[in-house]
DNA sequence: CTCCGGGATC
DNA sequence: GATCCAGGAG
């Protein structure tokens, strides 16, 4: 007989899963629409302004992209708006948000919707995944909450509801193994090519479909230890007070608070200050001047003549 | 695999 | 103090 841990030993198939997929189905849509959660970017039509959600909501909890998802919108409006836009604005907008790269990345996915696609998003996945930050999840994402196209859209809180249901003794259970299952129980939606309204149905609806998901897999982790640490992908990180990372968002505020720019000493200096006063050693110039590198590389900054600006 | 932010929550 | 977060890129 077979033991009931172990990623090998995955069910293969419905019948050999704890749960059929009929009840897994009718368990979702009874517990998730029970908890349905009325989102400021649920049930919006506008392709770009789901991006800014998905892409703000990556590895950052809902609670917080509220306070930002509104604002961004009102002053990004558009996509042409945001690739209209200067680095620093969109990063000013994003202070508090959490990994910055993710703000310069959706700028640079609004220049390429802008530049290719007539200030539109794409609904062809593969257009999707070619964009700046955009990978598997966000272009599902998108496809579903904007165009309520079908799709395997595998995150956290889905993951939270397969392992829980359907492997809840399994250890280490990759994306890989829960994605036939994920493909299987997504709703396929009106026809490929239909136009007119949505179909009546909302169990025929993609998109509803994932948030009664996320609703269920996000209140299931309020009551059991998080599924996902069985998850392959997961993973802790490492702590974030007197890490590097700290120090890039320090340089990245320091640097955006002075326009008419600064010297690469003068960014020492400061971070100097701020490593001392949280009782640990000053980094000096050498490290200082490595992070403004970084930061320029990846496009925070613009460098020339030994002042750094925002870029 | 590691790195990337930052705050709420326990 | 740890833990988590509608992940993506290198």
């Amino acid at each position: 007989m077979a033991s009931a841990k172990g990623a090998a030993l995955a069910p293969p198939c419905w019948d050999d899963a704890t749960l059929s997929r009929a009840q897994l189905i009718e368990r979702v849509w009874s517990e998730g629409g029970a908890r349905y959660r009325d989102l400021p970017w649920r049930n919006i039509d506008d392709p770009y302004a789901v991006l800014v959600s998905e892409v703000m909501l990556q590895q950052t909890q809902v609670a917080r992209v509220e306070r930002y998802w509104t604002r961004f919108l009102g002053r990004f409006p558009t996509a042409d708006a945001l690739a209209s836009a200067s680095a620093s604005d969109v990063l000013e907008m994003w202070q508090g948000l959490g990994y910055n790269r993710r703000a310069l990345a959706l700028k640079r996915a609004a220049d390429a919707c802008a530049a290719h696609h007539g200030g539109t998003l794409p609904r062809d996945l593969d257009q999707l995944l070619a964009l700046p930050g955009v990978g598997p999840a966000t272009a599902a994402g998108v496809r579903a909450f904007a165009f309520q196209l079908p799709g395997v859209y595998i995150e956290t809180n889905v993951r939270t509801v397969f392992l829980h249901e359907l492997f809840p003794q399994h250890q280490k259970v990759a994306d890989r193994t829960l994605e036939p299952f994920v493909r299987d129980t997504c709703p396929l939606g009106r026809a490929v090519g239909g136009e007119g309204a949505a179909s009546p149905d909302v169990r025929d609806d993609p998109r509803a479909w994932y948030y009664a998901l996320l609703d269920y897999g996000a209140y299931l982790k309020s009551q059991v230890q998080n599924p996902s640490r069985r998850s392959a992908h997961y993973a802790r990180q490492s702590s974030f007070e007197g890490s590097h990372r700290q120090k890039r968002s320090f340089a990245l505020r320091l640097v955006l608070d002075a326009p008419e720019g600064l010297s690469v000493a003068e960014v020492a200096m400061a971070l100097d200050a701020f490593e001392q006063q949280q009782g640990r050693p000053a980094p000096g110039l050498d490290v200082a001047s490595k992070l403004v590198d970084q930061l320029a590389g990846e496009g925070f900054f613009l460098v020339d003549d030994g002042l750094v600006r925002p870029a």
